[in-house]
DNA sequence: CTGTATCCTTAGGGATACTG
DNA sequence: CAGTATCCCTAAGGATACAG
């Protein structure tokens, strides 16, 4: 994160170093499956990202073109966070992140009709993801 | 990495406390595309791992096995470290993390055929991927 | 509610010397 | 070649106070 030398062209280091820290990728699934779009409702997850950290990646998503920021039309003093294409297009790697962790990690909170369908029919399950996004509803 | 405290049961975060360092999914590059196996040729990558961290980080993956580590049949002194199908199974996320730093990275090092084939015939790809790691080929 | 500003701590990582 | 062992340093992250 906020590095300045460059450490390979490799489209692998690429990704690491737009989303390869210890939060973006949780962002990204606040915002894809729980409909997130605040501030507060960002601030508010299960592993409780400190304030300064949140505004910072929040700059740094939106400096890499993955959200943009727009006021709140509601309410006068808030704005609205939303992920752009270049967002939306990191659900394949949450995806098949999901899907590894629910096959190795006995822990994971992944319902199995979830993981049933990641596993046998991903294009319809994005669809539908996808789709909620788009209408404000939560995903999962 | 090495945290003792886990942030959550989310599956997206059980996939970062594991590989969501700056190393890990390099190395899995390097494994599955380069068909490296030994220390030397894991370090001699384009990023230049520190030897210290190599040897850590090669100690991390194999705790949670990603990886095993036998003798070498060959030379007396020397190991192979080798993908568990827990490893192996990283491949789908580093297909998308490509695909994605392919369409939005304008420097990455993306053979444009490559990145067709990911987009058309993933599934094919896989498995030429797969059959090349099997038999020592280099993928990539 | 949506952030800044500070202060502080620590884990992660780089460099390099060294060993069997 | 395949690692250990040190030393050091910085960026990343936590806590908390404060401001518009």
């Amino acid at each position: 994160m906020n590095r300045i030398t460059k450490r390979s062209d490799c489209p692998i280091n690429y990704g690491l170093e737009i989303f390869g820290d210890k939060w973006t990728l949780l962002l990204i699934r606040d915002f894809i499956f729980k409909g997130k779009k605040t501030y507060g409702e960002l601030q508010a997850s299960e592993e409780r990202i400190a304030t300064n950290i949140l505004a910072q990646r929040l700059a740094w998503l939106k400096r890499h073109k993955i959200i943009h920021k727009s006021p709140d039309p509601q309410k006068g003093s808030s704005f609205v966070y939303q992920l752009t294409q270049k967002g939306i297009d990191l659900l394949p790697i949450l995806l098949e992140m999901i899907a590894w962790s629910w096959k190795y990690d006995a822990q994971t909170a992944t319902p199995a009709s979830f993981a049933k369908q990641l596993l046998t029919n991903k294009e319809k399950l994005k669809i539908e993801i996808l789709s909620a996004l788009r209408e404000g509803r939560q995903a999962a």
